[in-house]
DNA sequence: GGAGAAAGCCGAGCAACGCTCAGATATTGG
DNA sequence: CCAATATCTGAGCGTTGCTCGGCTTTCTCC
């Protein structure tokens, strides 16, 4: 009963010579490719293999299943989705909220540009499996909210663990419905501007009863 | 070749005798049981068609497809929302956002107990169709809207379609995000409180630049 | 009540899918 | 050149979504 070292659970390869690595990438963009253009419906294994220039046995060496295809478009997306909110962040000053959360929304919003076809597929495909999407990206924005709230105590409201909740959630739902939809309202500075209006209208400190009459111009 | 009335499309029957409205019910029931129980991975149309009593045959006489099915639960779901909310509404006064708001956010919640297990695929599966889903719910939420700003003017800041679009779909987006994560806070005060408070800050009208200025650091 | 029409139900079986596995082919180091 | 390792191949298995010809139940009207 001597088991060797990769007995039982088939764990699938990873791509240790050049070559390798070329494949899962040519994989991943035939299958971006047929999203593109075919949609969800399209992108079965044998079509992606197809596309890609290789047999379907090449593929499943490299992913264990159909919907790993998809989670490994995400998990890319997402690690430069993150990266770039990351970058500006840390040359922000969080004692000045405005415009650290304008340029925080720019840079998600600047992330869903182009490829529109792929978004759509790949953002489903991370809200079915639990544990990823959602928090990968609450390890960016709970360390930027708590970083918000501590350097403005008393100038912007504690949100607690709902509050960061709905916030985060609130934020990346407007923007994947949008992606979505394919609203045109995606590319536009109104969307924007709603975006940073959402969260700075959250973290201002709640004024009781009603702000009556605080401005009476708004924001034309 | 005289075409009869009903020759090419192989439309699908909509129950007529009391019998075969049952035969949906009980179809949509299954499914209802087997997403609960087994989740979204195990709801097949045989399974279904078994589990449901009746052939393969008769579940494809009223749907022409698996996802028609979810389909179905998703839109029997959101009647039954829709319906809730336009009761609370009707019976309020929008020129106190406050509690209409509130209102609403408690009647959108409540529709959210119970049965978790499927409510994540009929969810999913309301955003895989992109022409439903969202503009439902818009038919309602936008003259909601429409009406608390203009009861309101001065004291609610207007939105414009970018800013009505965002804050719909960063409230869908917060609930819907707890009930596909399962997120513990769904049912607390706490997530209703957080809730009202994304859309009273989003309404209150924005004091230009920054809200540094407009509350004299009242603690800490 | 009975006969014909209409509505509803059945389930073997087909095309297409995701995926496996035994072996062919390429690459590397000597 | 050869052996060892890494990579690639594709026929084919089990399952799925779904169709279609025919059977059973219910309605309708005399």
């Amino acid at each position: 009963m001597a088991k060797q070292t990769k007995p039982l659970v088939t764990l699938r390869k990873s791509p240790t010579q050049a070559r390798a690595q070329e494949t899962v990438d040519t994989i991943l963009e035939a299958s971006a490719q047929i999203l593109q253009k075919d949609g969800e419906g399209a992108l079965t294994t044998n079509r992606i293999a197809e596309h890609a220039g290789f047999s379907i046995g090449t593929l499943y060496q490299y992913f264990p299943n159909r919907d790993a295809i998809l989670a490994a478009m995400a998990s890319r997306e997402q690690a430069h989705i993150l990266g770039k909110l990351e970058a500006v962040l840390a040359r922000l000053d969080p004692a000045d909220p405005e415009p650290m959360v304008r340029e925080a929304v720019r840079a998600l919003l600047g992330a869903f540009r182009g490829r529109h076809g792929v978004r759509r597929a790949v953002i489903l495909s991370v809200m079915r499996r639990l544990p990823d999407g959602p928090l990968a990206s609450a390890g960016v924005a709970e360390p930027l909210l708590a970083a918000l709230e501590a350097r403005n105590a008393g100038r912007v409201a504690p949100l607690g663990e709902a509050g960061g909740f709905v916030l985060l959630r609130a934020i990346t739902g407007a923007v994947r419905a949008a992606a979505i939809e394919r609203s045109p309202l995606l590319g536009t500075p109104a969307f924007e501007d709603a975006l940073v209006r959402l969260v700075m209208g959250m973290l201002r400190p709640t004024t009781g009863p009603a702000v009556a009459a605080a401005q009476p111009a708004g924001g034309a």
